[in-house]
DNA sequence: CTTTAATATCGCAATATTACGATAATAATT
DNA sequence: AATTATTATCGTAATATTGCGATATTAAAG
């Protein structure tokens, strides 16, 4: 136990939340407002943005861009990560997709 | 150290981290989609439908009612759980929010 | 009042996540 | 080549999540 039980859910079930699951933590919600904001961005603003070591937050991106939601580009010393713009509207529409299902209920729940 | 540093982050990034993180869960949304492909349902349905223990989707039912998505109405023996019509639609707009924002970047990332 | 059915809660084991210090890796600077 | 700056990875401790059997609770049915 302990573990999700993936195997009794579709492809589709499983991708939906896991898409949902790395959006579900605050610093990662944050990294991707300061990216958008900052337009560009580099780990180590990060670092100095949030109050979360930069350990931590090298954890988040890494996560994030297993996803694909951002890229990261080797610029010097440093890394520029950016979001996927493409891979952004395409989460947006599967989540709308879910959402737009019609959930009107006539047979309970007043 | 393991535990979530909310004190760090916004309530609104922890608002919206929090409902991310409760559709991050392939049963959650696999019982998201049944109620709504039911409009209406009882737990032991769910029990039968999703392979999971009974105990177990008691507990995936609690959370998605505590965040307000659902909600229980005892109805006799059984309780007739459906989705919040109005925050169903509140959390739709707030993740649109979230993702309306531009990404587009300019400065790196060819 | 006892039985039955449906759901919730408890307790626990297994696994996952979060956080961070230490250290490695990489690349520019001196 | 040595130093410095930036990011990644490793190892580990603390906490959270998942899943389920056992049991409690609640309400209808007999």
């Amino acid at each position: 136990m302990g573990l999700t039980r993936s195997e009794i859910f579709t492809d589709e079930q499983n991708k939906l939340a896991s898409l949902f699951k790395v959006l579900g933590h605050p610093a990662r919600v944050a990294i991707l407002q300061y990216l958008i904001n900052q337009k560009a961005c580099i780990c180590n603003d990060l670092v100095d943005e949030l109050g979360l070591a930069q350990a931590t937050i090298s954890q988040h991106l890494k996560e994030l861009k297993s996803t694909g939601i951002i890229q990261g580009t080797i610029e010097g010393k440093s890394v520029c990560y950016c979001i996927d713009e493409k891979l952004w509207k395409q989460i947006q529409a599967e989540f709308n997709a879910f959402f737009n299902q019609e959930v009107k209920v006539t047979s309970c729940c007043p």
